[in-house]
RNA sequence: GUCUCCUUGGUCAAGUGGUCAAGACGGCACCCUCUCACGGUGCAAUCAGGGGUUCGACUCCCCUAGGAGAUACCA
């Protein structure tokens, strides 16, 4: 169909003969997995997305990113997302990556609806490992070969470097194509010679594309895209049998049925390439969909985030920082798509999975990685989280981090779900809880194991007067008044010893007063939680209960000298 | 070198020929307030540069610059 232009040595009548002679064992034909694995029965518009990672190391944010787009692509649609395993290169694989990955992306609420799995394949258009699925490669391949879509090369590293240098000579493109392509023209005879030699060889794609040509094709994130045609005689089959990436890509694509390609924009280069394939092998083109990567500061310049250099983005370190799924998620949706925060504002309790995803919102420059924007997004959902819920991340937390924490956590939990829940409730909840690490340094001070002072006296209160105030503080406690008469008693102690009951009064006449009420309470707060910052003391004092509150006021009077 | 993509405040961004160029994070100031947080009000801060097209350009075209990626028997 595509028989060349150029002038082959080998008649059509041998390309069969070829085939044959590259591929003998392989006697399925692509019309066999056509029925093998046939169109998927789903309900319009429902789009089959795929996760296709190789297990080269450990998943970073920059990964989850693109998981979470084709996640809710598919889900939004009915539609089927599943893991498919790019391991293709057998030297860069790392030993554990797959389950690692799986749990990982389970942690944040990624779900597989089938692929690969910790416990074997899931579904009907496996398997979903690209090492195990050599034969129907090398079946498309043959049939590439029996068009005279492709063919052997026996190229050596050093010929190949060959080519290059003089191509750097004559300032010619780089690559194996067209004349240079030597190969692309053997004799069957001289293949075959080759071959009983015992050469090794790859299979090279035909190509018969023209880069003075363009085509367009509109990519769901992208909108419309004009590229050159490709003219490069690629290798789809390694010396191995095993196919590159671009070959795998197109024939597990078109055999599992997926409708939109969701990868990194560092793919869109080599479009033309997955262009010519999917055409040769005629195939339907799914939608592409190129995401931005994920970038981060490095000194003055923005740099794409790198498993490498960037081990503090690792998926990894979130869970170990304590970072909620759900708040992670919330943050990965503000950054795919624009209109996300918008949503979320008018529909501040509904569950993530109502918001309609659309690749057309999602941004296509290099979006930068920004950890306050997390942080404060973090707030915002654990704000809208009940007490029990951030408990029991905590205690998972800590469990997997810290035996020590989970200790107290876990013997503590009644007095803990009332420390969440301080000022959390009503119309203006508290919203200073990110994430597990930040939450127990936060509260740690209820825990007598953690409890230390912290801060300094303020400069308006004195040793001698802070001495003071706490022993009056001790006579006039009652555990059981309420906010106000606790207040107020404060108020009345300070007046008599001179500060101010407002401190607006403080503020207008500085010299008539030794400080106000927020200085003589700092003592009692310092006393109580070693900061001179924390929550309501009134609520902290109900939760420590009386007699750690006496404990404490005495503890700390008596170390003031 | 060649090819492709990208370029609105410090960051994320809305915007598709006529806007005083949204909003969020961060920053600053003030208000509320016993501290912190929350909440409220306000301020500073952006269309990379240059040419066109047009009555009119952030928006369309071209050039330049910058950034990212590809140029592998890596994905």
């Amino acid at each position: 169909m595509i028989a060349s232009k150029s002038n082959h040595k080998i008649s059509n009548m041998d390309y069969k003969k070829l085939a044959e002679l590259l591929f003998p064992e392989i006697d399925k034909t692509p019309e066999h997995y056509e029925k093998v694995y046939p169109e998927r029965n789903l309900p319009d518009g429902a789009k089959v997305t795929r996760l296709g990672p190789s297990p080269t190391g450990f998943i970073h944010l920059g990964n989850l990113y693109g998981a979470f787009a084709g996640e809710r692509l598919a889900h939004l649609s009915s539609g089927i997302f599943y893991l498919r395993i790019e391991d293709t290169d057998h030297k860069r694989e790392v030993e554990g990556a797959i389950p690692s990955l799986i749990e990982a992306l389970d942690y944040f609420g990624i779900r597989f609806d089938e692929g690969a799995g910790a416990d074997g394949d899931k579904g009907d258009y496996g398997p979903y490992k690209q090492s195990e699925r050599a034969e129907i490669y090398q079946c498309y391949a043959k049939s590439l070969v029996e068009q005279g879509a492709a063919y052997p090369c026996f190229c050596t590293e050093e010929e190949l470097d060959e080519i290059r240098q003089e191509q750097e000579k004559v300032k010619a493109n780089p690559g194996y194509y067209g004349k240079w392509a030597k190969h692309r023209d053997l004799s069957f005879d001289e293949i075959k010679e080759k071959k009983e030699a015992g050469m090794e060889y790859v299979i090279r794609l035909r190509s018969s594309g023209n880069p003075e040509k363009y085509f367009t094709i509109t990519d769901g994130i992208r909108g419309e895209l004009s590229m050159p045609e490709n003219e490069m005689d690629v290798v789809i089959l390694k010396k191995t049998g095993i196919p590159t990436y671009h070959f795998a890509h197109v024939v597990d694509d078109h055999l599992m049925r997926t409708t939109h390609v969701v990868r990194g924009e560092e793919w869109l280069s080599s479009l033309p390439i997955h262009f010519e394939l999917f055409n040769v092998l005629g195939f339907k083109l799914p939608v592409y969909c190129h995401t931005t990567v994920l970038m981060k500061m490095d000194g003055e310049t923005k740099r794409k985030l790198s498993k490498r250099k960037d081990p503090e983005l690792s998926l990894d370190y979130y869970k170990r920082q304590g970072y909620i799924p759900e708040a992670v998620s919330e943050y990965i949706l503000t950054i795919l798509n624009s209109n996300f925060e918008e949503w979320r504002f008018a529909n501040p309790e509904a569950d993530i999975c109502e918001f309609e995803f659309s690749t057309e919102k999602m941004s296509n420059s290099g979006t930068l990685f920004d950890l306050d924007k997390l942080n404060d997004v973090s707030k915002e959902t654990l704000s809208r989280m009940s007490a029990a819920c951030i408990y029991d991340y905590l205690a998972d937390w800590a469990e997997l981090t810290d035996e020590k924490k989970y200790k107290v956590i876990s013997d503590k939990k009644e007095m803990l779900l009332k420390v969440l829940d301080i000022d959390r409730t009503g119309a203006k909840p508290r919203k200073d809880l990110a994430y597990c690490c930040q939450i127990f340094e936060f509260i740690k001070y209820f825990f007598d194991e953690y409890f230390v002072i912290e801060d300094e006296l303020p400069e308006q209160v004195g040793t001698d007067v802070a001495k003071e105030i706490l022993q009056e503080y001790m006579m006039s406690y009652q555990h059981s008044d309420n906010q106000e008469e606790w207040f107020g008693k404060i108020r009345e102690m300070g007046s008599r010893m001179g500060y101010a009951a407002k401190p607006k009064d403080y503020k207008k006449n500085p010299e008539e007063y030794k400080g106000h009420v927020g200085h003589v309470s700092t003592v009692i707060r310092i006393a109580l939680t070693g900061r001179s910052n924390s929550p309501d003391i009134w609520e902290i004092q109900q939760i420590l209960g009386q007699n750690k509150v006496f404990e404490r006021i005495e503890k700390y009077s008596d170390a003031l000298k």
